[in-house]
RNA sequence: GGAGGCAUAGCUCAGCUGGUUCAGAGCAUCUGCCUUACAAGCAGAGGGUCCGCGGUUCGAAUCCGUGUGCCUCCA
């Protein structure tokens, strides 16, 4: 069958895939091998492929299929997390387009078009991620809202909860207004935003036109101020001790207190307290005992405690109140102002601090393994510079918010009696026992418990992943959590270090006693052109599936990996993706020049030079397949990719098989082209982590093969130490061969110009192996050794090699020669003196490795030898 | 305010434990090629005070300090 012109990835991609699949490659049972374990990152049930999953995907790919060639028992879990808000938001925008409102339905109506929803849309990134290659187990596909999943969450709640980790109490939580619901710290982004600074004077008590004058970004809170604080030790303000001020519009006397808490250099040195909406205007209300007035609705209008604007927007009254308060006198002035305001992660609605009654989970017993198993390596980070950031939150870490008031999630199992007494227990059965032994008397009279309205954090639920996807909750003991856990690695992006990796190893250790991960590879963040992150907020990632149309599934993959060094960030250049499909070409080319041999074979063929191409090609590849051993350890992936790219386009393609390549209209060896193939499978193998459609579609286009065989499922070949004698020869008949190239070059020679080549070389016998590839590789129609110099001819110098160039052509420009020549030999010399130096201070032959001192006095005899060649040269000229 | 990172070719970036396998890759540029697979290609070439300054060392792109400029995370 012809071979088309270039590769086409789309049938090859769809047919491989399907075929893995059903060949069930991807699935993964119990065995007698080790086990190779990841489990995936869950996207967001509501996510859709971006840049930051193919890079996430494709390293977990990338780690997973070399370990199937290693001989492991490869198990790599997909899924997906239910995504509280965002899943939330998603269905209430889309009851509100068919004219439901939310408000209306009842929690399980809601709940019913909630799962409709997830079973007609959700999960879509799992498809994508077919696309994409990933040789995930999808009989293992799991998700946080699944029945066992559920009652995992519950049980784990439960657990806490009989502990004493998990408490119910007011604090100042961070409230998403659009939302309506709290939200962890982490959920919440802080963004630099232009804002103003307004300065208001507040009057103070007594009859006399006294004021103190506060500065306020948001003047809106004015109406909930409890008090005026000023330092201790600022002496504009210390005559006010004892006095009260007056709060402007709603004239409430508040008094004017001392902390050394405030910033005398900011704004006025005097800060207005509202210990209802600021974090630290609430500490300073517990310590001063200032009353605490609520002036905002769950919505973010006013509320009737704020006794004024009462069901307007925040941000509308901010405007009002400004000008209220400047007709009213009291505002001073504004001036332009950049702060950090924090944002809904989700919602991206502007965060109020509030004082709300929610669900809090203490980590402080849950952080000590946690952090000291990160420390100890037991877990290991790569990059390692992430454990000091680990190392900062854990050592700060604060109690977690696991409450939202939402309803998609799981269900906080808490009842409550008419006395608001508190029954925690995995079902509403439990929870009414414990009532009814506990009060049997009420429980008499009031039968009924009402529970939570609130559900858990989403990341309260994947925190159990590693576990859980095994069927932790069924049966802790079950065979395939022994086998698989704790997993090998986790791949994940450094943004989720807390929301995630943190408080997964929390769980591992509580729950099972044990890492849930042995390593964590954290990926860089893929930035667009301008250096910004890619996200869907800023719709600036391209469309990948559109990509991986045009470009094909293993160019994406290739140009996530090959500018994707290890924990740094890469910024998203579109000619990776074009070097990712021209190295597929590249590769089918080789195939297609390969298959074109198979028709000339010939058993009488001798091998000739062609026997040390072959030889010095093995030495290569087992030279790199150990240093693709030593890149992988250290998660050096991208270097690993580029060192293959190099080995095929470069030493493969370039050079090994113009060596091999029979002259036109001659056979081939049957030895060398089967020598051939089987090194070319075995490129292929090396590469096929990175790309795997163009990889398993050569290898099965290279020979017929019989069902079974694979380039998925094969296993690597064991390598010995490279022989460093054939590689050195390899690389002076590379040199050889690209300096005499150079030189014709450079003296205009066309390459159908045939040369006479003659030598002055101590390796002759060397020369002689591999006399007919140089003199094919350079258009050479003799070669000869001499002890003499040649006049006549152009003159260059490899090594100690000198090489004449003898040709018929005209126009041999000398003075371009003895340019060429000149500029090395005063290189040369300088680099002479340098070593001189070196050698020639005792220092140096003193403190320096003896090895380094030998290869100095090398590289001095070497310079030595090929100043006198270059000199012996220009003499000619 | 606290913590961390980055600065190397025109652009995007590699360069692990200090020493010519150290100054490299891809893209871009220049020259010559429709050479028996590949013009999405082949054969060559040019291009860098490794951000400035100081130090440690026999020796620094690499280690330390400092300045400048960018970025990220946390408060």
């Amino acid at each position: 069958m012809e071979l088309s012109k270039n590769f086409q990835h789309k049938e090859a991609e769809q047919h491989w895939y399907e075929h893995w699949e059903n060949a069930g490659y991807f699935a993964s049972k119990p065995d007698n091998r080790p086990a190779y374990t990841i489990v995936i990152p869950p996207p967001n049930v509501t996510g859709v492929l971006h840049m930051g999953h193919a890079l996430n995907d494709t390293v977990q790919d990338v780690l997973l299929r070399r370990a199937k060639m290693l001989g492991y028992n490869t198990c790599w879990v997909p899924g997906t997390d239910h995504a509280s808000i965002a899943t939330e938001a998603k269905v209430v925008a889309m009851l509100r387009d068919q004219g439901i409102d939310k408000s209306k339905l009842s929690r399980d109506e809601f709940l019913k078009h909630a799962y409709e929803w997830k079973d007609k849309y959700g999960g879509i990134i799992l498809q994508q991620l077919k696309k994409l290659g990933c040789a995930l187990d999808w009989e293992r596909t799991n998700f946080t809202m699944d029945e066992d999943y559920y009652a995992a969450v519950i049980r784990v709640f439960v657990d806490l909860y009989n502990k004493g980790s998990i408490y119910r109490g007011v604090k100042m939580i961070n409230w998403d207004p659009k939302a309506k619901t709290a939200l962890s710290d982490e959920e919440v982004i802080h963004k630099q935003t232009n804002s103003k600074l307004y300065y208001v004077r507040y009057k103070l008590d007594g009859d006399k036109e006294e004021y103190i004058t506060i500065a306020t970004v948001r003047p809106e809170t004015i109406l909930g101020d409890t008090a005026v604080c000023v330092h201790p030790e600022d002496e504009r303000y210390a005559h006010l001790k004892g006095r009260k001020c007056i709060i402007p519009l709603v004239n409430r006397e508040v008094p004017i207190i001392f902390d050394d808490y405030i910033d005398i250099e900011f704004g006025t040195g005097a800060l207005k307290v509202t210990p209802a909406h600021d974090i630290n205007d609430y500490n300073l209300g517990i310590k001063h005992n200032l009353q605490v007035i609520d002036t905002l609705n769950e919505d973010g209008t006013m509320s009737e405690a704020a006794g004024m604007y009462i069901g307007q927007d925040r941000f509308d009254v901010r405007k009002q109140i400004v000008k209220d308060l400047d007709a009213a006198g009291h505002l001073v002035k504004e001036e332009d102002y950049s702060n950090q305001v924090g944002f809904s992660e989700r919602t991206d609605a502007v965060i109020e601090p509030r004082l709300s009654m929610q669900w809090w989970c203490d980590m402080s017993t849950l952080a000590k393994p946690a952090l000291d198993n990160v420390l100890n390596n037991n877990i290991e980070f790569h990059p390692a510079k992430f454990k000091n950031l680990y190392r900062h939150w854990m050592e700060n870490i604060k109690d977690w918010c696991i409450s939202r008031q939402l309803w998609w999630g799981q269900r906080i199992p808490a009842w409550y009696d008419i006395e608001n007494t508190i029954y925690v227990g995995k079902t509403a059965e439990d929870a009414h026992e414990q009532y009814r032994s506990q009060k049997p008397e009420l429980a008499e009279k009031h039968p009924e418990l009402r529970q939570d309205e609130d559900v858990l954090d989403t990341w309260f639920s994947s925190w159990l992943w590693p576990m859980q996807v095994f069927g932790w909750n069924e049966n802790p003991n079950n065979e395939e959590l022994k086998y698989y856990y704790p997993t090998k690695t986790l791949v994940t992006a450094p943004e989720i270090i807390f929301f995630w990796v943190a408080r997964m190893i929390m769980a591992g250790y509580e729950f099972m006693g044990e890492k849930p991960f042995s390593e964590v590879y954290f990926t860089g963040i893929v930035r667009d052109k301008k250096g910004r992150k890619m996200s869907k907020s800023l719709g600036n990632s391209p469309d990948l599936l559109q990509l991986i149309d045009d470009y094909g599934a293993d160019s994406v993959r290739f140009s996530v990996m090959i500018s994707s060094p290890a924990g740094n960030d890469l910024l998203y250049d579109e000619s990776t993706l074009e070097q990712g499909r021209n190295f597929g070409n590249k590769m089918w080319n080789a195939l297609k020049l390969i298959k074109s041999w198979e028709g000339r074979l010939d058993d009488n063929v001798e091998e000739g030079d062609v026997h040390f191409a072959i030889d010095w090609m093995e030495q290569r590849m087992a030279e790199v397949s150990h240093q693709l051993a030593e890149l992988f350890k250290d998660f050096r992936l991208s270097e690993a990719l580029k060192t293959l790219y190099s080995l095929i386009w470069d030493d493969f393609c370039s050079w090994y098989l113009e060596w091999v390549k029979p002259a036109m209209g001659a056979n081939m060896s049957h030895h060398v082209f089967q020598r051939t193939v089987d090194m070319y499978e075995e490129l292929l193998q090396l590469l096929h982590p990175y790309v795997p459609f163009v990889t398993e579609e050569i290898y099965h286009q290279l020979r017929d093969r019989n069902v079974g065989h694979d380039l998925i499922i094969k296993q690597l070949s064991e390598y010995g130490e490279p022989n460093v004698d054939i590689l050195k020869q390899g690389k002076l008949l590379k040199e050889v061969i690209t300096g005499i190239r150079d030189s014709r070059n450079k003296n205009q020679l066309k390459p159908k110009d045939s040369i006479k080549l003659w030598i002055t070389t101590k390796h002759n016998s060397f020369y002689d192996t591999v006399q007919e590839i140089l003199r094919r590789q350079v258009n050479a129609e003799h070669i000869g050794f001499t002890d003499e110099v040649k006049p006549g001819t152009i003159t260059t110098v490899v090594q100690t090699d000198k090489l004449y160039i003898e040709t018929e052509a005209e126009g041999i420009d000398v003075e371009v020669q003895k340019d060429k020549l000149q500029k090395e030999l005063d290189y040369l010399k300088g680099f002479l003196i340098s070593i001189d130096k070196k050698l020639g201070n005792e220092r140096f032959v003193q403190n320096a490795k003896p090895e380094i001192v030998e290869t100095e006095r090398k590289k001095k005899s070497d310079a030595e030898a090929k100043i006198k060649a270059l000199e012996e040269s220009i003499g000619l000229l």
